[in-house]
DNA sequence: ATGTATTTGTACGTATGTATG
DNA sequence: ACATACATACGTACAAATACA
């Protein structure tokens, strides 16, 4: 986006991620923000309310807006990011994706239902892709995608990033997701595929993943061995 | 709070989640909204947004606000609460909270620096707490309490609820959370306190909680046994 | 302890831009 | 081409919490 609290909102992130505002600082005041922006007081309000729902800040009656976090990693999960994105800032580590298929195939039942198609409109993309880091197969991602809204995928699309192609390519709009964090025990096929070592379980997250129309194009099952997985979280109590 | 947008917003969410908006409808425009609550547009667009920041609605120029989602479960997680707030929220199942430790002690090196106490004021709560669900022991959690904050703790106010006492008697503001969600491997202390089967993992779910002044308060570990493990999320693309 | 200035929060208004149908 | 609906950006006024002299 080009919008000026967007605008406005970065030069401040910038601000903090290269240590102009350090943890425990006091942002300088709305008012002293309009000037050095030349912007409205609502203009600059969305900016700092960006910057608060991120856990960037915390804004105080009468206080100010203090810095609480300044971690340039925080960024990571606090979001929906490709496999591509996340990669980019793990830095001093070797990734690559093995696709291992990405077939025009029939939905299942239980897809159909998930992906809310019907019998006459029932095929799907099925992808399998595997996440090797340092030279280790850590992650599975198994991915079903609605395929009158992706029509067209191949291996190398989706062994460099989906969501460029959804994205650049199809110039969809993609916008939110429902994500399910569980515990689940590896069959025979996830652990040929992986660098199981003993570990007997994996770390399931499932995403439901929709465009800005609200159709639901992606249900993902990314499934983690456990000693890799990491999950960050900020939240904010109601 | 009782802010006249707040207001609207839990107006609105009651309609959505008694079935008088439903999945896929579209809310009335911000117009009609505004005449309906004799209400100003900035005021029913931030109740729209807080319905859009918690996964309620999906907001399109041109077209409207749908509804995405009704489920009245969606809340458990989407924010910080407490586990007396979580339980009440479990239908059909037995919950009870059992104390095991409530001490007055002086904190090791790791959670002085992770409580950021110094050598002449190192002295925390520490507290043990296993959390039974039909009659299993299914989570232990581990508290770590700021006791220079927190001055005054017992069994009793642990065994009913830590935030409730926090916010309704010591009138102090909980107001945000960083979490950390990873694998671990029970110690034989773990497994003794646990109904644990032939689980050899757990999930941990690691919280550092803060008060509206920024100061953190509670350093938590709650370790769940992976079968009964479930994180829900509601993320945005930016 | 008190009053005053500062700072953020809420609410209202107006105008214009942009996407949708 | 037009009406509708949300998005952005400017403005004003007052309330409430905090800091400080």
């Amino acid at each position: 986006m080009n919008s000026k609290y967007e605008y406005i909102y970065n030069l401040i992130l910038d601000k903090i991620r290269n240590g102009f505002f350090k943890e425990g600082d006091t942002l300088p005041s709305e008012y002293t923000l309009m000037k050095e922006y030349n912007a409205s007081r609502d203009t600059i309000r969305k900016s700092l309310q960006l910057l608060s729902n991120n856990g960037y800040i915390q804004k105080s009656k009468g206080k100010g807006s203090i810095i609480i976090n300044s971690d340039i990693y925080n960024f990571e999960f606090n979001g929906i990011y490709s496999f591509k994105e996340v990669a980019s800032k793990i830095y001093g580590k070797k990734v690559e994706t093995i696709v291992h298929k990405c077939e025009y195939i029939k939905a299942d039942n239980f897809i159909k239902k998930v992906l809310k198609l019907n019998d006459n409109n029932d095929m799907i993309w099925y992808i399998e892709r595997v996440r090797n880091i340092d030279n280790e197969k850590i992650i599975l991602d198994i991915d079903f995608i609605n395929s009158y809204i992706i029509k067209t995928l191949d291996k190398k699309i989706v062994s460099n990033s989906l969501y460029e192609y959804i994205e650049n390519e199809l110039n969809l709009k993609i916008s939110y997701a429902e994500r399910n964090i569980f515990c689940t025990f590896p069959t025979d096929y996830e652990r040929s595929l992986l660098d199981i070592n003993n570990y007997n379980m994996l770390i399931t997250v499932e995403s439901k993943t929709f465009l800005s129309d609200t159709r639901l194009f992606q249900y993902t099952l990314s499934n983690h061995r456990p000693d890799k997985f990491r999950f960050k979280d900020f939240a904010r109590r109601r």
